[in-house]
DNA sequence: CCGCATCATATTGTCCGACAATCCGACAGG
DNA sequence: CCTGTCGGATTGTCGGACAATATGATGCGG
């Protein structure tokens, strides 16, 4: 039978502390950039001992809803970085055994709407910084890692030119998962580099021509360039990402 | 000028200690649904004071990585379910001031990737899953309510039949964000159902004939029937998302 | 032997008080 | 304007305490 009656919701006070906060936060009662009270502050307000406040303060901590800045002491009010984000994601794809494979069809799905969308509403000053990117990528991409870093940076700086920040958010663990996988790429693939270089140079023409159908078309190819590459590379399409 | 050096690193012992929980969950060393040592045993391990332990447990908490049984008292080791991983990012999202074309936009692109990924590789047990989460839609979505979630629950329904948990992870905040925009597009487009009625018909179909193009296609004018949706309904498309 | 009520124990949630380290802001001096 | 100094405020960490209750063992009846 299904349950009749929901056990009573009943919710530690350091539970209660952190979503009253994050409500606030969320109806940008509490602006980014503001500064917390203190925790003794917050301690008398909320009427509870200064360790729970901070059992809640670390809560939102960790969601990104608080940080602090360099060296600091106090907390401050942010919003979640991408960084923050992705790391969350690709550790729960982690541990939901996602496979390289499952990343690849993920961005195969993805990115040929983010070009599309890049191309149609990029600005001049994203345009000029993808083609940057690109540019770096083809004339200093001497190492392993920088070449890596490289591909991500054209990737998210595709994902801003399309001015939407769910792509950027979701592109950020995508990368982060890709990354390990197309380095051994790099290292294996001989001609990877000029590949990755000459679909970097056809999407950025795409972008800036406005023609979204192009960009889509080259993105499309380009990821399926790294399919490519991974058996190439004789990675194993099956191996969960770290 | 770029600077020199970098800040020499100091982490306060809360989060050396969550960190190292972290790390040996994503080594897998400790296993899924393994309970965690008491606090004070932890404390005891870590040669802290058990209030630093519980700060460093509230941070795993919130991460989806430490949770615990209903009603239950120990912590146990688990994964970011669906709900805590969308939760977080579509919070981030919210605090990004995605907006309604945001998302929209971000479901076009994704989800024809999902639907012919899905019409490659479902199992007959998926297969039928997705047929009866449709068929429920169409016979049974009388409150406005039990329609939105049953679009959402067609688009989960496909995404599992894609069986690929990225696909699956990113999902959950997309369809968070679009259902309320969506609740008021069914209560104001009179013939919103029937549309979606024969679109998941028609993507049912063709993930039963394991027509990847046709899956893809359906399902991308699925999506774009959401816009004409908007527009109808007269929601502005640059509200941002709740 | 199994299911169920009972009970002692362990564990968590919360509080209090304390103290060292250090960040912060003000202030003075070159 | 930059630098050094200084006192106060704030955080990080500790130890100890206690109520509430989840947990696991125990014993009883079927």
């Amino acid at each position: 039978m299904t349950s009749l009656f929901e056990p009573l919701g009943y919710a530690p006070a350091y539970l209660r502390v952190s979503e009253a906060i994050r409500a606030r936060i969320l109806r940008r009662e509490l602006q980014e950039g503001e500064p917390l009270p203190t925790e003794t502050e917050l301690a008398r307000q909320f009427e509870v001992n200064r360790s729970t406040v901070r059992e809640a303060l670390r809560k939102l901590e960790s969601a990104g809803l608080l940080g602090r800045r360099r060296g600091g002491k106090r907390l401050f009010v942010t919003r979640p970085t991408r960084e923050a984000v992705g790391g969350g994601l690709s550790q729960a794809l982690a541990l939901h055994r996602a496979r390289v494979v499952d990343v690849w069809e993920a961005l195969q799905a993805v990115q040929p709407g983010i070009a599309a969308a890049a191309a149609e509403r990029r600005s001049e000053a994203a345009l000029a910084k993808l083609a940057a990117t690109a540019h770096r990528f083809a004339v200093r991409s001497d190492g392993r890692d920088a070449a890596v870093t490289g591909v991500a940076d054209f990737f998210d700086a595709l994902a801003e030119a399309a001015a939407n920040p769910v792509f950027n958010l979701l592109n950020e663990p995508l990368l982060r998962l890709l990354k390990p996988s197309l380095a051994v790429i790099i290292d294996r693939v001989p001609q990877a580099r000029s590949r990755i270089e000459a679909a970097e140079g056809a999407i950025v023409g795409a972008v800036r021509a406005r023609d979204a159908k192009a960009a889509a078309d080259w993105m499309s190819r380009h990821v399926r360039d790294f399919r490519r590459g991974y058996e190439v590379a004789g990675i194993d399409l099956a191996t969960e990402v770290s």
